[in-house]
DNA sequence: AGCGATATGTAGCAGGTGCTACAAGGATAA
DNA sequence: TTATCCTTGTAGCACCTGCTACATATCGCT
């Protein structure tokens, strides 16, 4: 037995790229030890049960999705409500976001349903989100809290259609609603 | 051996019973054949494999879903945007609705993962509430499409805020979209 | 040097997983 | 009656699940 000993934080990035890359539902002790270079036991030794590691795993997640945000784009703003939806939406379409996007469903579902840790790592998630949307809206909104609110409730609805296949529904929505330069 | 035969037409309400109740990710054969009287050799007798018998279960719940929506509300219609998507809310708050709204985010879940037979159901299931929705729009609206479109795309973000309790977050949005009233 | 706490490896347990082999019941057709 | 097919029950397989018992190595402390 050699070099540095295990932690929780050392084991976790290799665990979010595991889970990133697999899901979370299917996610079970063998496969996540293997991807950090362990074994279950250490897996459980260091966290308790698995239970606590998935609860971890996702506030783990859930804090490198807002440094992601945070890092992700300049300080330009957009002059309409209009700029700022179309700006998130092309970022949510990046590849490098897709894990994270379809993740994000996973995390939805297990919020839905009541599983430990779920809810607080997506309503963590959200919140990081609609504060950073706020930075976001133009400096003229009449109403930048609402209006980040309003958008956060659009550009979840369009992320939502876009991942059952019916981004084009939401995209002609998008036409009709106040936001099309109207 | 004894009384009418099972079939996949038979098996499926049982089956979409456990399911709503239980969620479809830890939905494993056993248990599943217990729920419909049965044993997990017929289930596979009946579907073939697992995959065939979710697909098969996500067809049969997209229709169930789809028949709920057509008898469940009334032909009165709403004379705005606004009170169509009240209306609408309302009726996803009910609680016989809960255990089919927790199921759905899984069913997103599966779909933008690309897991065999969830994207199918979920389209069909959008393009359902959507159809529905049209028919819902007020008389004098101005491009019921579109308006369609729209309010699926807000209530479906407002759904997921909802799901990860920020429901009130989504409220304050709407208050602050051209739907409030203004 | 000795001791206790921490960290890790090896083996294994009881139970669950999807699925299959085999046999047999019952209905139907010849 | 006999043959055939459809349907079902019983056992079981190989593998995976979270988790644990036990032994052992390593390190800091006295």
């Amino acid at each position: 037995m050699q070099n540095t000993p295990l932690s929780r934080e050392s084991l976790l990035p290799p665990l979010a790229a595991h889970v990133l890359e697999h899901g979370l539902g299917g996610a079970s002790l063998r496969p996540l030890a293997k991807a950090a270079g362990t074994s279950d036991r250490m897996l459980i030794y260091h966290f308790g049960n698995k239970e606590t590691l998935i609860s971890d795993l996702l506030e783990y997640i859930a804090g490198i999705y807002s440094a992601g945000l945070d890092a992700g784009m300049g300080t330009e703003r957009a002059a309409t409500r209009q700029e700022v939806l179309a700006k998130i939406l092309a970022q949510g379409r990046e590849p490098m976001m897709q894990p994270f996007m379809i993740l994000w469903w996973e995390i939805v579902a297990g919020s839905a349903r009541g599983l430990p840790g779920y809810k607080e790592a997506a309503g963590e998630m959200m919140e990081r989100q609609l504060a950073w949307l706020e930075t976001q809206m133009p400096v003229d909104d009449p109403d930048p809290m609402g209006g980040a609110r309003y958008l956060l409730t659009l550009i979840e609805g369009t992320l939502m259609l876009g991942a059952v296949g019916h981004a084009r529904t939401a995209r002609e929505g998008l036409l009709a609603s106040d936001l099309s330069g109207d």
